[in-house]
DNA sequence: CAATAATGTGAACCATCATTCACATGGAGA
DNA sequence: TCTCCATGTGAATGATGGTTCACATTATTG
């Protein structure tokens, strides 16, 4: 029974998000060739006429996931709001895209991809660094609000932007699902707020209890 | 040439010790018995006089980095210091640990680990949750003596506190050492100080720009 | 309608690797 | 010194999985 034919763009495309799903649920030790093929409903071999090799599906996946991010930080940009709001709903889609993409810190975490070749740690490396950049772009935008204290590092600001979301990621993996991301980051942003906002007076009494 | 005997505790170790340093080099992809025994000056099969399979061998990995993370917190714990001063050391030490133990991140984010098998993700979860504990503990100890918000839920904290030092590690590991966790981790200190401190007047005016 | 290129198929190949087993060896106790 | 058990060895096994290749089939183009 074969299956029908398709243009080579939409092989690889079925091809690079079946690979994506499947890390998310097999990890990806348990990415193999056959299984891709399976998802897809072609045969192993049929793979390679539109990749070279079980790397570049690897590299295909990192893509998406660079479209993924990148989907979120232009959606939020659009949103007329304050700089802190911004990072706020930028932090909760983050949050939402892992829930749905369990692949995504599989992927990011993943031996293979940043042991595998240089030129893929490179890669992963640059999507990384551009979403730290957009999410600093944001914190500069707040300070010149003057919603966001001055005199705080942008750069540095992301990053620990980032660890509001990883620990979680990680404890939710682990847990099976169990674990509440969600609410550990609507606790954690009031807290991370307050570091970071340019204090008013009346901002003041609240933070001291 | 054989290697010279050895009992099966010094042996054990010797493994666990040579496959912890290989996932740090090679990744948890190409953690193979061949190249741990090749470490250890041994062969291949003369594993399986010490462990009955791979699984185990990972076991033993686990039990490594568990040890080397509690040993970091009851050596902060005999410290006669602040709870925010013995936070502070537990966060440097806990990123000395990593950039020494390169395999600490690829061990915890690898999906042999916790795809492998239920009772290994329960396990590495235990270890992470125990260590969370202990930093909430010690937020909670800041909270008696009056130097930490009182508002604040210390478990949140603590995972907050991992958010610290993740991000920075995964940098650090895609540069391939060229970022700088420590600086990182030094410039968010304060900002997150800032944050879970209770503030007395005087701090106050440092905190305002 | 014919021809050509692109896509799909199944078998086979080959490398890697965990694991087993029969045998060798060396050290501790009788 | 002799014996026995634990440890080390090397060859063999079996499974997995990426990759290749010759061939079939479908779509497209002239």
């Amino acid at each position: 029974m074969a299956a029908e034919k398709q243009t080579t763009e939409v092989r690889q495309d079925e091809i690079a998000r079946a690979a994506l799903e499947l890390v998310g649920t097999v990890g990806m030790k348990g990415l193999s060739m056959a299984a891709i093929a399976r998802k897809v409903g072609i045969v192993p071999s049929g793979i390679y006429r539109h990749f070279s090799s079980k790397d570049d599906v690897i590299d295909a996946i990192l893509d998406y996931l660079q479209r993924g991010l990148s989907g979120n930080v232009r959606a939020i940009a659009l949103l007329e709001v304050t700089a802190l709001e911004r990072l706020h709903s930028l932090l909760m889609k983050h949050i939402d895209l892992v829930r749905q993409n369990k692949s995504i810190p599989v992927v990011v975490f993943s031996t293979e991809v940043y042991n595998g070749s240089p030129h893929r740690r490179v890669k992963l490396r640059g999507i990384i660094e551009a979403y730290l950049a957009e999410i600093a772009a944001m914190v500069g935008q707040g300070q010149l609000e003057g919603s966001i204290r001055e005199a705080l590092d942008p750069k540095a600001v992301a990053v620990m932007f980032m660890g509001l979301v990883q620990p979680s990621t990680i404890l939710w993996h682990l847990s099976a699902g169990e674990y509440d991301a969600m609410k550990q980051a609507e606790t954690a942003w009031p807290i991370f707020c307050s570091a970071i906002e340019r204090r008013t007076p009346s901002e003041r009494k609240v933070i001291m209890e």
